[in-house]
DNA sequence: TTTAGGG
DNA sequence: CCCTAAA
């Protein structure tokens, strides 16, 4: 599949695989009753979410303090330490730890697994590597249930539970999932849980992190998106919570496009959000004029950590909306069913004027930060304006329009009632699409007629390269770092990551040193100059006492490597 | 991929 | 926090 292949190498979907649609079926269609009941218990949490995600209040105050209370014990097995020059020091560093094989996770497996099989009927993956890799929802949904947890006076940090959400063909259902880590790739004895992350998506796949071996858990991000934008409108945009349905084989008969009808019907008369109505209305004169009423955005891919508050996780997905419909997103044309690659065409010249039958005009969505390939009047080969693209999106883009294959169709607004439609199937996905060159950017349509996505100056502004959300280091968090590092030493931050803040996802362990040198410089200036929450003079100390520690501690290395050195030099 | 260090 | 050279 040709738009697949391109954007799985420009975004590096390697790190985000998807089963195989035959399983991911399987997965869905499997109907058990523990499955109802998570389907039933998931939708209410999902409500509760929205709800949440509409309070208008935002305390996004809470701190990530429940950010490592797994990794909080010092359950660091001994034989990670290595040998005798890398000991803490002990001559200074009082010790802190409890016994240091301690693995609280057994039970825990346990559990996951018998509710794996128990509850789901899933078989869990093996530990293997390769059984990882090729772990699909169906083989390895190795979860957890498990009760949504909201601390008091926070507004809803998601801590340590994944949600899962998926538009199903039937129904909504979502749930706190929680997956275990037995796939994890990390095979060093200390590490316990892996990266806890929640991903939020649009779609129904489950894919795994083949990188960390972690679960990515989703949500339909269009829920949230159409939550946010529940009673607003951006000119005539507004968004839904429906799931476009795309890339339907065509093969033994199979019609998309009725199919697509068929569904979102039902949806609308579920009572769905939807589009109302697309004007179209052809008058005297040379302009063209319709609307458009609504559409879904194809897909977010947004990233935050399972301590993010409520709040922090809505400005996410905001700023990723707008990220994505400012800068993120260009409109590809269809004029009976075909790209119209040429931009210097004049409307009348493609065929659109207002004695054509407007039916016959399609937009589509595609990835933004394209060099605009179709510019020049000389058309470019299909090649060309693929490689173009792929060298020119911007990997770190939070946000993947995975399938371009989206189309807003005026056609189906006006005869059925819908805005979106599949346009793209899998049945041309195998060879580079000689549509690939028919990208369209939007700037580059007549701006008076077909100005048919408003874009506000907010999503403008909105930078596409995401900074991520700063967020303080509290106490607690620091005096597990202070401990970790008072143990493992200044330069080990991997492992001090795995030891201390493996569930912390959103820590890294070059903000672990980071955030260490941060500390280095705190412990050394006068309280007065300190900013931000204050850590303890007693932590500081410990920060000085450490630095101060393995620096000489380093030193010694250094004076022993030059001695050696010495030695081979002088004897030879 | 991890470390180290400047920005 | 970001970026990146270097290992």
């Amino acid at each position: 599949m040709v738009i697949k292949r391109r954007f799985n190498h420009v975004f590096d979907f390697s790190t985000i695989p998807k089963a195989p649609r035959s399983t991911r079926r399987k997965l869905l269609s499997s109907k058990n009753d523990g499955v109802d009941d998570i389907r039933t218990t998931a939708f209410d949490l999902l409500a509760s979410l929205a709800g949440k995600l509409l309070e208008e209040s935002e305390s996004s105050s809470t701190s990530s303090t429940n950010a490592f209370v797994k990794g909080k014990g010092n359950n660091v097995k001994q034989e990670d330490v290595e040998d005798d020059d890398v000991k803490p020091c002990e001559s200074e560093l009082a010790s802190k730890s409890p016994p240091s094989d301690i693995t609280s996770e057994t039970p825990l497996e346990q559990t996951r697994v018998s509710d794996c099989e128990r509850g789901l009927g899933l078989k869990p993956c093996g530990n293997k590597k390769e059984d990882c890799d090729d772990i699909t929802e169906e083989t390895c949904v190795d979860i957890e249930k498990r009760e949504v947890k909201t601390p008091p006076g926070t507004d809803g940090v998601l801590n340590q539970s994944k949600l899962v959400c998926r538009d199903d063909d039937d129904e909504n259902y979502c749930k706190y999932y929680r997956f275990s880590d037995r796939c994890r790739r990390f095979n060093r004895p200390l590490t316990r849980v892996g990266h806890r992350r929640m991903m939020t998506k649009y779609g129904r796949a489950v894919p795994r992190d083949t990188r960390t071996g972690y679960y990515h858990v989703l949500f339909d991000a269009s829920f949230v998106a159409s939550a946010l934008f529940l009673n607003s409108t951006c000119g005539y945009m507004c968004l839904d919570g429906c799931l476009l349905y795309r890339k339907r084989k065509l093969c033994n008969g199979y019609n998309p496009w009725r199919h697509e009808t068929v569904h979102r019907k039902r949806r609308l008369s579920d009572g769905g959000l939807s589009s109302e109505s697309v004007t179209n209305s052809p008058q005297k004169g040379e302009s063209v004029k319709f609307s458009i009423k609504s559409f879904r955005i194809p897909e977010l891919f947004i990233e935050v950590p399972d301590t993010a508050t409520v709040g922090s996780l809505k400005r996410t997905v905001m700023e990723a909306v707008a990220a994505l419909l400012g800068d993120g997103i260009r409109i590809g044309v269809l004029v009976q069913g075909k790209k119209v690659r040429d931009d210097s065409n004049t409307l009348s010249q493609t065929g659109l004027s207002c004695r054509e039958n407007l039916s016959n005009l399609g937009f589509t969505l595609e990835p933004g930060h394209i060099p605009l390939c179709s510019e020049s009047p000389v058309i470019s080969t299909p090649t060309d304006c693929t490689n173009l693209s792929e060298r020119s999106l911007d990997s770190r883009i939070p946000f993947h329009l995975q399938d371009a294959d989206h189309v807003i169709s005026s056609k189906n607004c006006v005869e059925n009632n819908q805005e979106l439609v599949p346009y793209q199937s899998d049945i041309s996905a195998d060879e580079p699409s000689s549509d690939s060159r028919a990208l369209v950017p939007v700037s580059s349509l007549e701006p008076d007629a077909l100005a048919i996505v408003p874009l506000n100056e907010k999503s403008k502004r909105t930078e596409v390269s995401q900074r991520r959300t700063r967020r303080p280091f509290s106490v607690a968090e620091v005096e597990a770092l202070v401990a970790a590092v008072e143990e493992l030493g200044t330069g080990r931050w991997r492992d001090v990551k795995l030891r201390s803040f493996d569930d912390a996802s959103h820590r890294t362990y070059v903000d672990l040193k980071d955030k260490w040198k941060t500390l280095v410089h705190t412990a050394s200036i006068s309280p007065q100059q300190r900013r931000g929450e204050p850590v303890p003079q007693e932590l500081l100390d410990r920060v000085l006492a450490a630095h101060r520690c393995w620096s000489q501690h380093q030193l010694k290395q250094n004076g022993k490597l030059q001695a050696a050195a010495t030695m081979v030099g002088s004897s030879m």
